[in-house]
RNA sequence: GCGCCCAUAGCUCAGCUGGAUAGAGUACCGCCCUCCGAAGGCGGGGGUCACACGUUCGAAUCGUGUUGGGCGCACCA
């Protein structure tokens, strides 16, 4: 029978699918949908089909299922099937092919878990893309363990996988860092200018402006006075905004500077992307490609991409400004690409980065964004509809926010002021491992209430440590044994027979259905709750039963073999999410 | 005001293509180390699945409305 291994759910899916067709024939619209049982009286595959059914054949279900269980095709697989409750079916797997688990992970070890779900589609995981402006926040960090771990998922889904970053290296905001920067460079060197409430106040700022001065020293010192051309002084009567007066000082700055303003601006984009990238590298997330706007506008993506639009008939002069009509496309207004002052929006070298990545020919291009961002969604796939382009290949996932615990408050945080935790600093106050699984363990469509002191704990109650300890458990027992490897691959595991050894084979039978259903929801969250209930059970086992016992080698080497492949599956699991899977504690 | 998301045990959350007695963890109470790691296990109490109506053989799950939260509604990114 070609059946890859531990396909159990689909095996018994298609020969349902065989009896179906034979009896029934007819509604095409039903699906036939195997799920896990919650209890072992009901077998360990159930299906609700006889129940669907019912209206459209005009029969009782018990009696449709009794049809179904008659023209079922034999399987090596199946021990029996039974009927229960209202009309379900519910399938038993031979206790034998049960017992095999433990070979067949031992065999595929890392490999076990993957799955050809993806049929090598190509997929483009795009995530983080925060600006290079500052050091990146725990908001951040959750878009970037999401990611990262949705492109693990995908790629052992059997996707091939792209991830990346795209940079925001041609917006006001770099001019403004830059500014920034340039305020504090002059103020090491004397200058008594007031730096702007709307700048940059971090002291990584600072540590930039220092850094040019040890490189360069007095290079780029001007007179402060130019700096302040057309703009009024405080106590004047002209009263401008200030960001108006943000965007003086920039053209100022440019004018002062002249060829040396590209250094400045290339200088603390370097620094901060690639502190960025190091912070992200410790976080154990790392990019196949980091995507510079700057490029599609030096590349006249940009303005391609509008003039486009305008062939397709779907732009509109207004104000001075340049609209794209998204209503057109559901959007609730219509938005500017191009504005008054001649300068291509956001929107507009978003809709560039959108094409391009479409043209890279991907089968499926993800965006993952911070929830806050969903107001976007229409805009850019509207405007990807009006390319007729297929809308249908982007998925935005949308990402909530991420609040912090301590002591049991609100860890305050707000963006302007500079007063937020950096991602860094959360590293270091809980780890890697716990950062990167309390990201993943809530949906990410779900606010997540961040518990720092849990986060940090090296307690049962730490489900990061007790997954973990659950691996470092078995390793230790592993040592003890000190025995021949080999000598689990040849394990006779038919003594295999209790409850709980039941339990935790048909649990490693899941792991392949899991990893599948969280490539298909990207969803990692799954993951992490099923490495809980494997960790669960192993402990459950483990109370229950003793694995070293040399006066009963078959035994003892079914048991060693069982728990060999939970640590594999453990370890499997744990390397999706970004966790390490550590031997001791 | 309009749009999107959300409401499940005291707390933090799973479950949601409609199915069998609604599940974990935590907190609380009681047990288990002459024994492979007690960073563990076992047992107990704890629920109007926000509310109302509707669809159906069947609703935590789907629809409408109400209430209460979060977010978004720039010629910012």
């Amino acid at each position: 029978m070609p059946l890859s291994q531990t396909d159990f759910k689909i095996h018994f899916t298609d020969i349902l699918q065989q009896a179906a067709v034979q009896v029934a024939l007819p509604d095409t619209t039903v699906r036939i949908e195997l799920t896990r049982t919650k209890q072992a009286s009901h077998g360990d595959y159930s299906c609700n089909l006889a129940m669907q059914l019912a209206k459209s054949l005009h029969k009782n279900p018990r009696e449709i299922a009794q049809l179904l269980i008659d023209a079922l095709p034999d399987s090596p697989y199946l021990e029996k099937v039974e009927i229960a409750g209202a009309g379900f079916i519910n399938f038993f797997l031979k206790i034998g092919a049960k017992q095999q688990i433990p070979h067949i992970v031992l065999q595929q070890g890392s490999a076990y878990g993957r799955g050809n779900l993806g049929d090598g589609k190509k997929v483009q995981v795009e995530f983080v893309s925060a600006n290079p402006t500052g050091p990146l926040h725990v908001g951040h960090g959750r878009g970037a363990a999401l990611g990262a771990s949705v492109v693990n998922i995908l790629s052992a889904a059997g996707y091939v996988v792209a991830s990346e970053y795209y940079v925001n290296d041609a917006g006001r905001q770099m001019d403004i860092l830059a500014l920034s920067t340039w305020l504090r460079y002059l103020e090491i060197f004397g200058a008594d200018l007031e730096f702007p409430t709307n700048a940059y106040q971090g002291s990584y700022v600072r540590d930039m402006a220092q850094l040019i001065e040890e490189a360069h020293g007095d290079r780029y010192v001007h007179p402060a006075e130019l700096l302040l051309e057309h703009i009024p002084a405080a106590d004047s009567d002209i009263v401008i905004d200030d960001e108006e007066k943000l965007n003086r000082l920039i053209a100022n700055t440019k004018k002062i500077l002249g060829q040396d303003y590209a250094y400045i601006h290339n200088f603390v984009l370097t620094e901060q992307l690639g502190d960025c990238r190091n912070d992200l590298m410790e976080f154990g997330v790392e990019f196949d490609t980091w995507f510079s706007e700057q490029s599609l506008f030096d590349g006249g993506m940009v303005a391609k991409a509008v003039a486009l639009l305008e062939e397709k008939k779907c732009l509109y002069q207004q104000d001075g400004a340049t609209w794209f009509r998204s209503t057109d496309f559901g959007d609730e207004k219509d938005r500017v690409v191009q504005r008054a002052n001649g300068q291509f929006t956001y929107f507009a070298s978003d809709i560039a980065y959108h094409v391009n990545k479409f043209e890279r020919g991907f089968d499926q291009v993800i965006d993952v964004w911070g929830a806050d961002h969903h107001g976007y969604i229409a805009r850019v796939k509207g405007a990807i509809n009006a390319l007729e382009l297929d809308a249908d290949k982007l998925i935005v996932a949308l990402v909530q926010f991420a609040v912090l615990y301590r002591d049991g408050v609100k860890v305050p945080m707000s963006t302007r002021s500079g007063e937020f935790v950096t991602l860094r600093e959360l590293r270091h106050e809980v780890g890697k491992d716990a950062a990167r699984f309390f990201y993943v363990m809530r949906r990410s469509d779900q606010h997540l209430d961040f518990d720092l002191d849990l986060a940090k704990s090296q307690s049962n109650e730490n489900p990061v440590y007790y997954i973990q300890y659950a691996h470092a458990r078995i390793c230790s027992v592993i040592a003890q044994w000190d025995g021949d490897n080999g000598l689990l691959n040849d394990a006779d595991t038919d003594t295999l027979t209790s409850a709980i050894e039941l339990s935790l084979l048909q649990k490693l039978i899941d792991f392949p259905d899991m990893v599948e259903s969280a490539a298909k929801e990207l969803m990692p969250h799954l993951i992490a709750f099923y490495l809980k209930e494997l960790a669960s059970e192993f402990h459950s086992y483990y109370n229950a039963s003793r694995f070293i016992v040399p006066e009963e080698p078959v035994q003892q080497h079914a048991r060693l073999a069982l728990i060999t492949a939970v640590q594999q599956v453990l370890c499997n699991g744990l390397t999706l999410l970004g966790v390490s899977a550590p031997e001791k504690m």
